[in-house]
DNA sequence: CTACATTTGTGAAGAATTTCACAAGCAGCC
DNA sequence: GGCTGCTTGTGAAATTCTTCACAAATGTAG
């Protein structure tokens, strides 16, 4: 589910405000949606908030990190050292989250050997060398679409737990590995799309 | 339906491969869904292909582009100039697929007057003088989040069509202008709550 | 201790989406 | 023309997601 980000993200917001519980009417409100959903969306999950209270704030901040798993550390290896590799990279909520940009590597002999702050850019034949000796949970796949279904493969070899995909093509992976993709043009699509039909319905 | 940007990318790789008609089948096997997905999504837009045989390559990606809004140009104003901003500007697809960055637009005076290839980055400032001016209809939100909901408001006042926002804020716009987010730590705590629970479920 | 004002958790109704199944249409071949 | 092999378009069933409505729980005030 989507929406437990978006409530964790609102969450954080309250929290600073020094409030210590908030209602799912308040929650909704943020978010993007209604009281009722937000109570069944947090009840799949079990059953913290006090009836006629609401929930507390930190401890459903705790519980929801748990669950999107941004309570431990990910440790995570950027391949493509390009435009789009640099931005990820340089992006503050990234380690702010819990994830790690342990290594980062391109097959480019221009690229390779130089510094981004304290991190050397490698060779990306070492892909699986670094997977495992820095003990790599997740990938973020930044390289051109032709490229991004070899480094798939030898990362997946090499017991990757999770790729994060910015190459506009559908990786092939086997079930266990989750994929998430990210592709600028087709949200750019979603939009005209939306403006070409009088489609006001997000 | 996000669906179909998937059926165009999919045709388009058809489309060289030399292939006069593809099935929905065929069509399905690409993309992620099941040749009934393929069929019911396209009927809702009227009723091409020919039974026997399946649909026309290129009858259907014109088709497709029309539906998307993707046979027109789209122009855009970056507000951001930052890494992501830098990213996208540079993004190859993006002009290629008619969404032309007309103009460039920054706050911080260090930036403001440098080029980026031969567009020059303008102040913030500006911005409704610029969506006037340069006839813009979409703006591509690279901003702080705080910066974020200002440069909104001032962007639909300046009659602005639609908005791709990167800033991890929901935005506050009138019904009839739509939103896309991009939300990069969202898309890795999906991912780790993929893996965490054993979800291999896309 | 009891009444009250809240707000959760959840079964049931309702809406939307996806899958199934199959009639109808088209081309090729005899 | 009349089969045959495919493939679309689409109503109906099945599934999933969302909203509604209300009993059960909890703190407060009298």
């Amino acid at each position: 589910m989507r929406r437990l980000s978006h409530y964790l993200r609102a969450l954080e917001g309250f929290d600073r405000n020094g409030g210590g519980t908030v209602s799912s009417e308040e929650l909704a409100s943020k978010g993007h949606t209604t009281a009722a959903q937000v109570r069944k969306d947090l009840s799949h999950f079990g059953s913290f908030g006090k009836r006629g209270l609401g929930y507390g704030v930190s401890e459903l901040v705790d519980r929801l990190r748990a669950i999107l798993g941004v309570d431990r550390a990910w440790r995570v290896v950027l391949v493509g050292a390009g435009r789009i590799g640099s931005a990820l990279f340089e992006y503050p909520d990234f380690k702010a989250r819990g994830y790690d940009c342990v290594a980062v590597l391109d097959s480019d002999p221009h690229k390779i050997g130089a510094k981004w702050g304290n991190t050397t850019i490698r060779d990306t034949a070492e892909l699986e060398a670094v997977v495992v000796r820095e003990q790599i949970d997740l990938v973020v796949l930044a390289v051109p679409a032709v490229a991004a279904q070899e480094v798939t493969d030898r990362a997946v070899r090499a017991g990757i737990k999770g790729i994060l995909n910015f190459a506009p093509v559908r990786l092939k992976v086997p079930a266990q590995v989750p994929v998430e993709d990210v592709n600028l043009v087709m949200e750019l699509e979603a939009l005209s799309f939306r403006i070409t039909r009088g489609g006001a319905s997000e």
